[in-house]
DNA sequence: CTGTTAGCGCATTCAA
DNA sequence: TTGAATGCGCTAACAG
């Protein structure tokens, strides 16, 4: 029978999916695959599921209104669950539940619907980062937001706005950007025409790094002397040296290893109440923001 | 009838696929997803495939070692066809014509079993890059390499040396990196202790960053005055204000199109003969060489 | 054109 | 322990 291997035969994990109702298959929808942030996520995610003997389905949407194509497509293939970097409503989530299909949201949350997700924790980052400034003597802040139907970027927004309130800083200048570079910089090209802006607060790394060039080879500005800038992921590029950006690091690998022993937990005991895990990002204290304390 | 779709009843593609010996599923192999370039080349495939009705089985290779587990899985579950970009030996290329299974190379070739692939131009590439050097009297070259058991790695570093010593130039110091800016990085803080070198050329844009970095910062070295650095591939960051690389670009677009639609036409047709497409790149005049001509 | 049946490649059950 | 039968959800070929 051994010797039926050699001849290259390998069971059907098609047909072995349909009799034991598990694919073996876990659907991972990510909806925007050009940011820089997600590949990384991508990349550990494939290693971590397929360290467990799943494989992964990949969904790459262009825009957050083809979910629904995505979804019809990943009840057809019976994924044994979801690991889901992307806007779902309340009736798409309810939908996971009411299939039994095991599901976890990757940076983002569910008002309504209860339901398991990792999340790194923007507040406490956010917090940090502005106390830090406004420490070191910072006091025209403005910021960077993502699209305002982004969960993430606004989330981002809203605990920056919130520390800031805090400190007595009100009113503060809100550009937005798509999450890319040039979005960042041209956001930070409209905002830097107030020249007493000595703060910018960016939802992302990509777009701080567009905010960055425009600031010193347009405007002139001495980072972090004149201006200071920050970010948040901590991508690659933001650790180069042209660069070097202060920033929140989202701790990728505990991250996806909790989604993923998060997923299993589901599946293997369908009726498991859903957990939240956050996680705090880790400072890295770059040079193009001076942070007192 | 209708009403059962509205009970939320989607055909089971595992069962469909047990029948009608099509899964479609296409099996996307990538060996280095944490590169810069592969990102944007999976996501195209993606978006291409969802097109065409397809979906994506990804894996991604953390090391070359893991491809035979890979393919394992890929037998086990009947894709339609699979598109690689990672090494492939003879016997795994003839596996896949025994198994009757479609196969597009990306950016590989294959010098002994006939097998269907793009990619991009690097000898006509290299030479527009070397030859403009020259012209513009760069004459002590020096060049980043990738690792030595990469074919692209390896394809371009010759693509240049080859140009090269049409030009006279030989005997031109080659240092390696991993693909990555700190390779790049590091390659060049020992390529520019010979304070002659007027030029280097990298297998890839993410590791000329690096090599850029450490001219200018390192060895205060003034690009392109007193240094050209050329790269290839044209990822996002090349464009960055701060670097804005010279390089070559890869047709991403025509190329990930061009390997969907040749894996469909073997796939339709399986006694289809191998086809070799080749797409030459588009020279971005970035500001980091002089490139007279 | 609608209704029935066989079988895709397995895992699981039951009989031997 | 080994061997044969059943069925997972569907499609294709067939009969009515």
């Amino acid at each position: 029978m051994a010797a039926a291997d050699e001849l290259g035969y390998r069971p059907n994990a098609i047909a072995q999916g349909l009799i034991t109702r598990r694919s073996g298959m876990i659907a991972v929808i990510i909806s925007n695959l050009t940011n820089l942030h997600y590949p990384e996520v991508l990349a550990e995610l494939t290693q971590g599921l397929s360290g467990r003997g799943a494989r992964v389905l990949l969904f790459a949407l262009k825009s957050e209104s083809e979910i629904d194509e995505i979804l019809d497509q990943v009840w057809r293939y019976q994924v044994d669950g979801a690991i889901v970097a992307a806007r779902l409503s309340d009736d798409q989530l309810s939908t996971f539940k009411a299939r039994g299909t095991a599901l976890v949201l990757y940076n983002r949350q569910s008002d309504g619907v209860p339901v398991a997700s990792v999340a790194c924790e923007f507040a406490a980052g956010e917090a940090l980062l502005v106390d830090g400034m406004i420490a070191s003597g910072c006091c025209n802040f403005a910021i960077i937001g993502g699209p305002t139907d982004s969960t993430v970027g606004e989330a981002r927004v809203n605990g920056a706005l919130d520390r800031l309130a805090l400190a007595g800083l009100t009113s503060v200048p809100i550009e937005r950007g798509d999450f890319s570079y040039q979005g960042g910089y041209d956001a930070a090209t409209r905002l830097l025409k107030d020249k007493r802006i000595d703060a910018i607060i960016s939802a992302n790394d990509t777009m701080a790094l567009g905010a960055m060039d425009a600031a010193r080879l347009d405007f002139g500005h001495q980072i972090p002397e004149t201006l200071s800038i920050v970010g948040f992921d901590g991508v690659a590029p933001a650790k180069w040296r042209s660069y070097d950006l202060t920033t929140m690091r989202q701790p990728v690998g505990r991250m996806t290893t909790a989604a993923i022993s998060m997923l299993f937990d589901q599946i293997e005991n369908p009726d498991l109440g859903p957990e939240k895990r956050l996680f705090s990002g880790s400072l890295i204290r770059g040079k193009t923001a001076r942070l007192a304390g």
